[in-house]
DNA sequence: GTAAACAAGACCAAATTAGTCTTGTTTATG
DNA sequence: CATAAACAAGACTAATTTGGTCTTGTTTAC
């Protein structure tokens, strides 16, 4: 099962709440209580999603997050690089640097790249909007369903 | 980075070192030598793969292992879900049996489906056999590269 | 200057994955 | 029919990865 680890989980999560109040400046701890998740945790998405330039920040008392491009306009592999990194199916070859550590051109250099792309781009294929309101189940993602963490706070 | 794990990795070494000797029945130890990874790590790995009916083994002294049907009939996909099971991207959802375990219809139900499909037919459309020839780099793959695990034995 | 917010990273805990070991079963051979 | 070579299965341990928390620092409004 290829699985997205928890934390692109709450990434789509954190950025499906900013997506259901447009325009608003929602502080961390706004966003950990109407994503059920802990404010720490929250802070270290966004800390995340802020670096890929997924949403923008202001500091200080009045500070907040929102996002930075419209949802229309964020696919799910942006999001899931912005928390895992490069997308791709790696076999044998580790980081990126030489393709099998003993010799150049592994036995199965070839069609990874292929299938890379074909993932690559069913994952570009979809927005955040398109994955928030498949067909407008909901009116707004205004209330999310509850998930894996327990949150500390009320 | 979506990457497969470690023994999905050694399931395309084993078969490819099958692959590189048709019509002969290979002792687990006799794959590890020529895979260089230790023989109880090559039978996990064949045990998968016995499972998911991708090779045949026969048992006693005289026994071992072959493929079950040609590389070229076997797509990654096979042999990723012989190892790590279903082929899906999951967010959310863990299992299968409800969308969210709150609510029926998770509010981000819709596009997985899409984008699930479009991996899989991916990583279905190309073969063991493209895998290891992408362009008959090597003559045949008789030469394992080195891999990550040291052997114990010679 | 104080409080509310983001920022960054160290650090610990939990879960997953990899690898080994042990015991059992099958079968060819002398 | 005893033995050795092979597969079979699963328990168990170790290593790695991931998730979550905590602490400390910086920014800014009031």
């Amino acid at each position: 099962m290829l699985r997205l680890n928890r934390m692109t989980d709450y990434a789509i999560l954190v950025l499906g709440v900013l997506h259901g109040r447009p325009g608003q400046l929602l502080s961390s701890a706004q966003i950990a209580q109407h994503a059920q998740l802990t404010q720490a945790t929250v802070a270290k998405t966004i800390k995340a999603l802020v670096a890929a330039g997924l949403i923008t920040t202001i500091r200080g008392t009045k500070g907040g997050c929102a996002l930075a491009i419209p949802a229309s306009k964020i696919s799910i592999a942006d999001v899931i690089e912005a928390i895992e990194g490069p997308i791709a199916l790696t076999a044998c070859v580790e980081g990126a640097d030489e393709p099998c550590s003993v010799q150049q051109g592994c036995f199965m250099s070839g069609s990874w790249n292929q299938i890379n792309g074909a993932i690559r781009s069913a994952l570009d294929g979809v927005s955040l909007s398109d994955l928030l309101n498949p067909t407008n189940l909901f009116p707004a993602a205004l209330e999310m369903p509850k998930h894996t963490e327990t949150p500390s706070q009320t």
